[in-house]
DNA sequence: AGTACGTACAACCATGTGGTTGCAGGTTAA
DNA sequence: TTAACCTGCAACCACATGGTTGTACGTACT
């Protein structure tokens, strides 16, 4: 199954913002690591205030890395692999547009195209 | 030859902080792409002031995502695909994570075989 | 020489971010 | 029912961010 959901510009903002901080790294790397917990489960293991845990999750909830299900009175928090694919997918593009720089000056020098959009 | 120079928890902040802005990915895409020019040349394309481009190619400057090299009065900026790389194979041992899950299952309910790859 | 260009940086402003505390509502356990 | 727990949200604070304008300085062109 190949999910093809584009991405808005606004939406790469929010997934790369999403991964710009330390904590909310470390929150993913422990989801995708296997453990599937409540919000306030994650939030024992840091050292700041519920809220601010909490605040972290709806970022990535948000970016569309994370996503909870209720159970009872707690939700769980499951990690999304395929938005962090999605990140990947574009920096790899990029990478892929640098290798393919070499091919297009060749390009360049045999037909030169308008400098200007 | 592999480069492996481990990029602290706050350069991974300011990397992936730099690539969670719209202009920016722009402007590295532009430089991958094969674009090899001042800093004045990028802020030409931008519907606002040259500070601010200016502010946007010092965030990927101190991202390291990008290099500038004095050329008389200008400076051209050159796009370093290496720190690119560095973000991407963050991602893909986040995705490898989750896979190795799997995997992990795979062997407690299979029979032990000496593991591929 | 003098003028125009390219860059850097400072000051400023509005908004966003990461943290706090406190409160309210739903769910479970006694 | 009552108490404890989990979550969400609002208000608040200090600081960062993304934009502006203005200034300063070095380099290049004529």
């Amino acid at each position: 199954m190949v999910v093809r959901t584009d991405l808005s510009a606004a939406d790469l903002d929010r997934l790369f913002h999403a991964l710009a901080d330390t904590t909310r790294r470390d929150i993913i790397t422990r989801l995708l690591g296997g453990e599937t917990t409540s919000v306030s489960g994650i939030a024992s293991r840091y050292d700041m205030s519920f809220a601010a845990v909490q605040k972290h999750v709806a970022v990535l909830e948000e970016a569309g890395l994370v996503t909870k299900h209720p159970r009872g009175r707690e939700k769980l928090v499951r990690g999304n692999p395929e938005r962090l694919a999605r990140a990947r997918q574009l920096l790899q593009q990029l990478e892929h547009l640098w290798a393919s720089r070499f091919r297009q000056l060749d390009a360049l020098l045999a037909e030169p195209r308008p400098p200007k959009e």
